[in-house]
DNA sequence: CTTTCAATGTTAACGTCGATAACATTGGGG
DNA sequence: CCCCAATGTTATCGACGTTAACATTGAAAG
């Protein structure tokens, strides 16, 4: 049966919070060298454990990265929402996609992870209300991913 | 120094077409089995010839992929152009990433290929131009982009 | 306090991939 | 006709995703 979690402290051999420092590791990776340069050992490397120490956390790589898709989500509903106005809405949106690239494609990208699908859309869609005043989230989806491509301007 | 190329006659040993056979099996695969299910080794096995034949015309994987995602926006201003009026215009666009989600998610990511990054912002800016009536190319790409994660309707 | 076992870590292995080097074949220009 | 650059093949390397078998440990239960 599910007993209650170790917290925190790192014991020469147990992690303490491995789940979640597999996420931090794993969108630093995606905002500072991009999607192909994420992988599972890269990050288990990171966090200091060996490169199957991941599975006991995430079933495969889209699982971990369904997990910090949702998160990233989180964070950037957290941003829109602390701002008011729908000027300042739109920027806090583009501020979050150059600041975070990785997690912002992510954000958007298709994954075979059932188990982050529901939350996702959830989040999708209480951003895309938050954001209608400022353009819906369409467009300004649609600004923020030409901008990362490299695009912008056109 | 550069001698005339064969064409399309397959022999035993020479391909005849091998350049152009690689891309397509790229694209299809793109389109049908996903981004992650590309390789350069399962479009070789497609194009039936051995698994290192791609590096005699493509220097890397990202080479592969920013010549497809040319041909892909050549493809896409072709239908674009092709038909007249701003609602017909939008019609052609979101059909195209429809029918071609790989080759329409591609043309629109990062990749590290410097060669076909001028064809491609240039193929970008026409694009734009010709999509000026039908509401801008941001607008129209944020719609099809969040169709093809998954979240039309949001 | 001691026992116990599920949670969580490690090591080793398999098959595939991107990439490169060394070698083989061939067809068109001299 | 013959040569050689273009183009294909085979062999190899290190890295990755994933799984299986084994090791460690902290907290629940007695």
């Amino acid at each position: 049966m599910a007993r209650a979690r170790m917290r925190g402290q790192k014991t020469g051999y147990h992690h303490g919070d491995l789940r979640q420092a597999l996420m931090d590791a794993a969108a630093t990776l995606l905002d500072i060298r991009g999607r192909d340069a994420l992988t599972l050992r890269e990050a288990a490397r990171r966090a200091g454990v060996s490169e199957a120490a991941p599975y006991r956390h995430f079933n495969n790589l889209d699982a971990l990265l369904g997990a910090v898709a949702v998160e990233s989500l989180d964070m950037l509903l957290e941003d829109v929402d602390a701002v008011g106005g729908a000027a300042r809405k739109k920027r806090a949106y583009l501020d979050f996609a150059r600041d975070f690239p990785g997690r912002y494609e992510l954000m958007f990208s298709r994954l075979d992870d059932k188990a982050s699908w529901e939350d996702r859309a959830h989040a999708v869609d209480q951003l895309a209300e938050m954001l209608e005043s400022a353009g819906g989230l369409s467009a300004l989806h649609g600004e923020a991913s030409l901008m990362l491509a490299g695009f912008e301007g056109f």
